[in-house]
DNA sequence: TAGTGTGTTCTTTTT
DNA sequence: GAACACACTA
């Protein structure tokens, strides 16, 4: 990065001021330029302070503060580097007063906002139907995002009709809940701007200056909320690419940056097209594929780096052999000497990950595996968290119901029921209505003293984190009195897995280690950050392959990559053709796929690999599959193609055998059925 | 009430 | 072919 800032990435740095927007090409140094726009508004003397810088994900918010302090030195710790939520959180906290949730509030993550609608569908009597409540939940978001109130909401359908029906209802639980979810972050400061001028003028006086980072991913929500933290003054600084917009299943709205000047009049506009990060000839690839898109700002991205590999097209006869290909590709990569960490394999759904973990494992190899399912939302975190979250935030309904009979306490869904009947009838919390048992109708002694203890914990653990004890010594008193390690051992399936989750336990305390030990309101705030995956699990740098969604990967680079399973129905999703009603727009848009496509694409430096296999396992059988139709609009030239059936990996098929076998020894062993 | 067995449904991406 | 929900039995 010793390069001078060209041209383009110039006039954005040394924008005299007023809206800006930059539209930045794939690998084209956005961040840089973020960065150093910081910089220069720093030794132009505004504040540090008064600099605000937003991005989307924690890794993107940790990255750009590294860079900054290594321009600037200390003074980078001053500039607001955050992400969206993170910022609308603070903003919560900071003005709790004028918020209904007050400072008590705390954040629901996906799955338990997933768990009020559930319940809700129970309360409607609509559980019965088997309704998929995510397809509700992702309605209420929708509507959420968009700004749009329940009388607007769009009906064309059943589920359109239910999601109607059941949002305000959300409204009203969440609220009972004390809690807000992951759009409440933006919305809830959004109106606290337009509503409180008091609230206003204070923001306005701090935020200065506002830098956006993956401005295309940004909701309308995000778009109003960037408009009114900006104020009369415009100070707005947005990057981003309408190439890359892959998010808008969650409600970004490419429109904010086709539109800007709209939002931001007087805005002006900068490009960045010259790339600093792949060889030309996976530029000319990656150009090719998005070409045919609708494009607001089209770009031809280009390289100094002319010389390089054609990328190469793998077709495997099975989806086993596109594993073996890759392992052998990369280990002989590696014994070149490439770093494991410059190695990555990118996969459209994660679901596709999985026979490469285990192939890795296998074979020694680290492996780091971005997104998935989140470290907090593993189940014994959860669970353990949920203990925590109830001990602080007493009416948290939720974590109650997911603790209060996890280990097995003798209080089961009817006792369960019970309570919640009983809490409903007095408009307590489960864990107040829990408080004296003896009121409760029906429930038998033996629950109740069950129940009883059960709620001495609670508030044991309650007492200790008042009285200012570290959260990791009550966490970890808890996890003995319940006998959490006896349950995860026992609970298996093997031994194996039984060690991760409790290896996910001990990683868990290594967070809990890092709370302040002050009291309630610190350890809840500490608490709620835990859903906005803010605390930095990773310590381990070490160099490890790189296993990742196409969406994980944006922003990522990699010397090497293995873009797998380009077969149509994989990318582009089988739902682009198959419209299916339960879905938000009913269908996928081909388009976002195509950009997904372009992102995977774009994240190779050096090699590129697409992979691709004639038939795949699906649903227990094989099903032939057909290359991705993104392909047919690269030149032939453009790319190598090669053919590959070699065998599969010895390990895998052997356990799987060895798997198999064991089971119809199980079967045999317990009598009754003769095996075919 | 808890644990076991049987049937059913899957596979989109994430702050 | 696995994970999950549900029903049934001890």
């Amino acid at each position: 990065m010793a390069f001078p800032l060209n041209p383009a990435q110039k006039a954005a740095v040394e924008h005299p001021g007023g809206p800006l927007l930059i539209i930045a090409g794939a690998g084209s140094g956005k961040t840089r330029v973020i960065t150093q726009r910081i910089t220069r508004l720093i030794e132009h003397g505004n504040p540090a302070n008064t600099i605000f810088a937003v991005t989307f994900t924690n890794k993107a918010a940790a990255e750009m503060a590294e860079r900054l302090e290594h321009q600037v030195g200390k003074i980078a710790h001053e500039v607001w580097i955050s992400t969206f939520h993170a910022l609308g959180a603070e903003i919560v906290r900071r003005e709790a007063k004028h918020v209904a949730a007050g400072e008590k509030f705390i954040v629901y993550d996906a799955a338990d906002t997933l768990g009020v609608v559930k319940e809700i569908l129970r309360d409607l009597k609509l559980a019965n139907k088997s309704l998929d409540a995510g397809a509700i939940l992702a309605r209420i978001s929708h509507a959420k995002n968009a700004l749009i109130d329940v009388e607007k909401m769009p009906v064309t359908s059943d589920y359109d009709e239910v999601a109607v029906r059941a949002y305000p209802k959300y409204i009203q639980t969440m609220k009972r809940l004390n809690a807000l979810d992951f759009d409440d972050l933006i919305l809830v400061p959004l109106r606290l701007l337009r509503e409180v001028k008091e609230i206003r003028e204070r923001w306005h006086q701090q935020a200065r200056h506002l830098l956006v980072d993956e401005f295309q991913d940004t909701s309308i929500a995000q778009l109003l909320f960037v408009q009114s933290l900006a104020g009369p003054r415009k100070e707005v600084f947005c990057v981003g690419d309408d190439d890359q917009s892959i998010y808008g299943w969650r409600g970004a709205e490419v429109k904010n940056v086709i539109e800007f000047a709209k939002y931001f009049p007087g805005a002006r506009t900068v490009a960045l097209e010259q790339n600093y990060r792949s060889r030309q000839p996976i530029l000319d690839v990656a150009n090719a594929a998005i070409a045919p898109s609708e494009r607001a700002y089209p770009k031809k991205l280009f390289s100094d780096k002319k010389q390089g590999d054609k990328p190469v097209l793998v077709e495997c006869d099975t989806h086993e052999s596109e594993v073996r290909f890759v392992m052998d590709t990369m280990n002989q990569a590696m014994r070149d000497g490439l770093k494991r960490s410059d190695i990555a394999v990118l996969y459209r759904s994660n679901g596709l990950a999985k026979p490469f973990e285990e192939a890795l494992r296998l074979a020694n190899i680290p492996y780091k595996l971005i997104g998935g399912t989140s470290f907090y939302e593993r189940r014994e975190v959860k669970d353990l968290t949920a203990y925590l979250r109830l001990a602080v935030h007493l009416q948290d309904d939720l974590a109650f119901r997911r603790v209060v009979n996890y280990p097995t306490r003798g209080i089961g869904d009817t006792s369960f029921e019970r309570i919640e009947r009983h809490s409903r009838a007095r408009g307590l919390h489960l864990f107040e209505a829990s408080r004296n048992w003896h009121a409760i109708k029906d429930l038998d002694d033996r629950a109740g003293r069950s129940l009883e203890n059960f709620v001495k914990l609670i508030e044991a653990a309650r007492a200790r984190i008042e009285g200012g004890e570290p959260m990791l010594d009550v966490g970890k008193s808890i996890a003995t009195e319940i006998g959490l390690y006896a349950d995860i051992m026992a609970a298996g399936p093997t031994e194996a897995t039984a060690t991760k989750r409790w290896g996910n336990i001990e990683d868990f305390y290594k967070t809990l280690e890092k709370m302040p030990a002050k009291g309630l309101k610190e350890a809840r705030s500490a608490l709620a950050k835990l859903s906005l995956r803010f605390s930095e699990e990773e310590e381990e740098e070490g160099q490890k392959v790189i296993l990742s969604s196409l969406h994980g990967s944006k922003g990522l680079e990699f010397s090497l990559v293995f873009l797998i399973g380009c077969d149509d129905g994989i990318i582009p999703h089988s739902r682009v053709d198959n419209p299916k009603a339960t879905d938000i727009q009913g269908t996928l848009d081909p388009a976002e796929e195509r950009r997904l496509f372009y992102v995977g694409l774009t994240r190779a430096k050096d090699k590129l690999y697409m992979m691709r296999a004639k038939t795949r396992a699906y649903r227990g059988g094989a099903k032939p599959m057909m290359a991705s139709r993104f392909l047919r609009d690269i030149p032939p030239d453009m790319y190598e193609r090669r053919s590959y059936s070699g065998p599969p990996i010895m390990g895998t098929t052997d356990m799987a055998a060895k798997a198999k076998a064991a089971r119809e020894m199980l079967a045999k062993l317990k009598g009754g059925g003769a095996a075919p």
